[in-house]
DNA sequence: GTGGTCTAGACCACA
DNA sequence: GTGGTCTAGACCACT
């Protein structure tokens, strides 16, 4: 069930392809595009698809397996992993409590302030795929 | 003037670190925390804060310098010279808009959904001090 | 300070080259040989002394480096991380228990008993390298 | 009389599950938890206690028939040979260590050092049944 | 000189 | 058909 997947890449923004087809495959699971079990293209359909090597695409599917977020079967497939990190829910809130003061922390050395970083992410919430869509219209 | 300014680093994001300090350099004079004439930290007393290699910094300056961005006075300092940075609102949305994305993108990683992020932002702005300990005054 | 390493790999073994090299690094950590901030040899360097790609080698220091053991710094080398995963004692007694109750589980599969392993392990104590060396002499 | 086989398989190790369903029933061969003329599990039923594919199991079985290990009787069943499996201690214990040595490896990566773990060990042969709960009873 | 990315292509192992 | 490993070699980015 990946039919919904869309994958794009852009060559000049700098970041290596295989790190934007991670992006892609952690955005898709953040918003529930992929869930738990679902099957992810095919390392030789993406080359393909992306005009890619297959290596490339083989490198971003095998640093998400170290990072136990998709498992794969020899001669199956790969799939998202069910693996969710064991966490009692106070364990889950500190780990989202350190993500975020980092990223404001981050965010506020580029001159956002937390107001703006929520409003944005309010803004997202209306309107959930706008803001997080490459902007390709440039 | 640079007090105000808090250079963050992010080993994990793969941009290079000269690159970071040119971003948030730009962003500083595009908000205005950063005017014409201010002067920048030392290259040395930037990379001992930043536990960088001082060659590092000397390079984001110098690329900052053949843009015309700053001007460098030998044995003086380095100064924010009198050409603008023009950063619309969307250019700068564009960069929240990056670290948003990288961030959620990180938080998937961990089991966390967009929805739960902007449920835990929101409580955040219900109460503000509460998760977010000074992320500033350091 | 790596000149105490030997890395050997064995074709015959069936294990790829880079996950011997894995291994062996993980072992020289775990047995002290390996600190914090050390250095490791560089990838080419090591490729030569291995008669490898340096391909090969640069995929076994990037799995260290996502599972978070190693960090590395663009041009400069790769070294032994210092972020020892920050766990409670008590976090961490649970992380070692579940190891050691799948090993055991796992080992008696094989037909080996609890009082044997700790026999191995005990021996292991008593002449610390020899057990954990590749016998080579076979 | 297989119902002292515990098949566990380690998705982890890299060794792929057909070659370890031939080690653990080679090693229950040889300690003599298997003999000559026991049956060994069916492959649809072994292939579901595993969750596996049907064919990985009869690969396995296969392989071990072309070794002269065991015997399929069309439409009955798969039986041990008479054929002997010579095991010395000294490969039982090179089984192990190869085991050991990936566990330690494994832990090393939660920053475990060897000493630590053989603490751990001798604790436990110290309270036999405090950090082990049964392990095999399952 | 360090590591990082990507391609091309070969060969193997698993289902 | 699937993914896994390895080589060879090119080019780039950082120090």
């Amino acid at each position: 069930m990946y039919d919904m997947l869309e994958f794009t890449l852009d060559p000049k923004s700098g970041v290596p392809f295989y790190k934007q087809i991670i992006l892609q495959i952690e955005m898709a699971i953040a918003d529930g595009r992929l869930k738990t079990g679902d099957q992810l293209p095919t390392v030789r359909g993406l080359a393909v698809d992306l005009s890619l090597n297959p290596n490339t695409v083989a490198r971003a599917y095998s640093e998400l397996e170290i990072r136990g977020i998709v498992t794969t079967q020899q001669g199956s497939g790969t799939y998202i992993s069910d693996k969710r990190i064991e966490m009692s829910d106070v364990e889950r809130e500190k780990v989202l409590a350190e993500m975020v003061r980092t990223f404001v922390s981050n965010a506020s050395s580029y001159g956002f302030s937390i107001k703006e970083i929520i409003e944005y992410f309010k803004e997202i919430e209306r309107t959930p795929t706008a803001a997080l869509k490459e902007e390709r219209s440039q």
